[in-house]
DNA sequence: GAGGGTATCTGAACAATATTCAGATTATGG
DNA sequence: CCATAATCTGAATATTGTTCAGATACCCTC
């Protein structure tokens, strides 16, 4: 299941002869490929094979049906979203509050910023072909990341300790929704800085509201 | 293109005979119907025309091609949205700081709760089919029942003024991306009262923090 | 290093699909 | 009442997902 993964005799790069040698990932990378180009909506296994010069039939040794295939192609679109969000991290560092304000908005712009670039493959990872238990919460990357993010935010006391707990999915939701409705074009691209903003603010006030 | 739409001759309820009477109504009606059982990943013209007591070919004289069925469906599902959260407002009457929090809740608590009882239609309403243009922002129903929910709040003294201007983009994201992610099961339900809490601290607040 | 077993790939087949079009049927307007 | 337009049918085509028998290459054992 894994990209980086060896084909048998370590004959990955093999494109020529019966047998493929990594038809698995081959597939896989084809896939995100063309999705990225006509959305998930318009994509056929048998385009795939072509693509990847294989019969239509080889893509059942590697995956049951075709939504296992999706399934692997949007868990593998959701960890290449982890390592755009990691690169644009790498302009910010240091321990200031300052410092790790800038990388939390970076991740929170980065996010939107891979939905904008490669809308499809963000469409992708979420929705219908979502791994589910697999990328469950704690597990997948970007949740790492924002755990991360928002651990060296606390440690620049720009977090409220009572509402450390609930930051998480605060942030996430309100920074997923503004790229997937910025995606469907009904918000604008500047409403992203508006919601970090209200964001921070929320982050650093102490958790309480009038009486319910 | 309306739902309610007056078939010619005001016949739409004749269902015999070679012409069916409103066949675009009833094609929406039951597209929607079998998405909200089976997605929209699953959902043939075929099948719907079969529904209908109709040739697939029928299709085609009111809608150019599936696509369109799909947006058209898209668009009132995005609507039935908007009838789901009025009423869930029906039972929080007043003008007070606390009916106007509660109706504010309510209306949170219905996008995603319209969500969690119609997966497949909610998921249907935003992605490729969303109508972009059409239902743009400003028009959409959800989108004015926000705005007066906000105005309420506002006009209670619930909302800083510095913030207003803000405030849709904000609420209308953290809330979308709270329904999307729970229904991935990325994020579990009890997430959204802490989300709700955390927006209406935002609210309250100044709208400024720490140095950039 | 030779041979058998296994994993992998091909090619043909099948049912279901979206879409088109000629023709049949009904409605509408003059 | 009749002609024209709107609506529906039925058949046809190309593409799709999936299966399966058979061909091919790899790997392990002897």
């Amino acid at each position: 299941m894994s990209l980086t993964k060896v084909a048998p005799r370590s004959r990955a790069k093999a494109k020529e002869g019966y047998h493929h040698g990594d038809l698995e990932t081959a597939l896989l990378v084809h896939a995100k490929k063309l999705i990225s180009q006509n959305g998930v909506e318009n994509l056929s296994l048998r385009q795939v094979a072509a693509k990847v010069g294989v019969s239509p039939s080889a893509a059942y040794h590697h995956f049951p049906d075709k939504d296992a295939l999706l399934r692997a192609a949007a868990k593998s679109a959701f960890e290449d979203m982890a390592e755009f969000q990691v690169a644009s991290q790498q302009n910010f560092k240091g321990t200031s509050a300052l410092a790790a304000r800038k990388r939390f908005r970076a991740l929170g712009i980065s996010y939107v910023g891979f939905a904008q670039t490669n809308p499809h493959l963000f469409r992708l990872s979420f929705g219908p072909y979502c791994g589910g238990d697999e990328m469950a919460r704690g597990e997948s990357r970007p949740w790492q990341l924002l755990v991360a993010s928002l651990d060296q935010l606390m440690a620049a006391g720009e977090i409220h300790p009572k509402i450390r707990p609930h930051a998480e999915v605060l942030v996430w939701s309100a920074i997923h929704g503004a790229a997937t409705l910025i995606l469907d074009e009904l918000l604008p691209e500047a409403a992203l800085e508006s919601i970090l903003d209200a964001i921070e603010i929320s982050l650093k006030s102490s958790g309480k509201v009038g009486n319910k």
